[in-house]
DNA sequence: CGCCATAGTATCATTTTTGATACTACTACT
DNA sequence: AGTAGTAGTATCAAAAATGATACTATGGCG
């Protein structure tokens, strides 16, 4: 994404990389979405969330759209029955994932308890890492 | 920081290392305050407020305050005239200065215009790594 | 027809974050 | 005694993010 498509331009035109990316990032869910999508390749609304505990519907839907709009994921809708829909990422989000896996590791090894089980395998993460 | 010292204790207790992290670092300017105090070792209190442009003295005081509740930041005063204050990173947060590197090369590679020329040479983001 | 599941939208209230502004405390210097 | 520079605090207002709730649209099924 190297062109200036972001929700925030202000701080896009100031380019001050870090704020631009905290700015698109910003709020309470965003991170884990992505991870969420990353770890499962395709995420649908429903599942998202349910997995997102505490989370509400507008709330979402809204992080979603601001996920799509900044160019991190993809929305396909699906008109079979019931109809639904799917999120997966975009190239940009692709390359992103490794920022987020290491942010994943990260916050394992340091904001977690000593006795924390990672309900990830080193696997799933290598092949997150891979692709 | 293995202990439950967080600010927000709720999320700890349920160890979505994820959410832990997106709620610890939350906010407009924690990202770039830490930041800042890596690349440089030590920032005072007012050289950190000319830097964050738009940021008012009161928000920084309570952004570094949380930084500092959560582990990341050490707060030095120093009693000599006039009286300063220095902000240093304490080992958790050196800890996490390679995940800060990481999100900043990316941001810089995708975020920014194709002909956005980064002020941090390749010497300073290797020495940030190597510390 | 009424109900289910899907994935929303719309509206308003609440909470959280940030900003604006004015104030304090310290002491060296003039 | 007054001023300057440091790093704050306190209070209130404004803005932004999130939540609660009720609503829509689709089409199959009993």
């Amino acid at each position: 994404m190297t062109d200036n498509k972001f929700r925030k331009r202000e701080v896009m035109a100031r380019c001050v990389p870090m704020s631009t990316l905290q700015t698109v990032l910003s709020g309470k869910w965003k991170f884990l979405i992505l991870w969420y999508i990353a770890i499962n390749k395709v995420q649908r609304f429903g599942v998202l969330l349910r997995s997102l505990d505490g989370i509400t519907q507008s709330t979402l839907t809204k992080q979603l759209r601001e996920l799509e709009d900044d160019g991190f994921i993809h929305r396909e809708i699906y008109k079979e029955m019931p109809p639904h829909v799917e999120y997966t990422l975009t190239e940009l989000g692709k390359s992103f994932v490794p920022v987020l896996t290491q942010m994943m590791m990260w916050s394992q090894a340091h904001l977690c308890a000593p006795d924390y089980v990672s309900p990830y395998t080193e696997e799933q993460i290598k092949e997150l890492l891979n692709q």
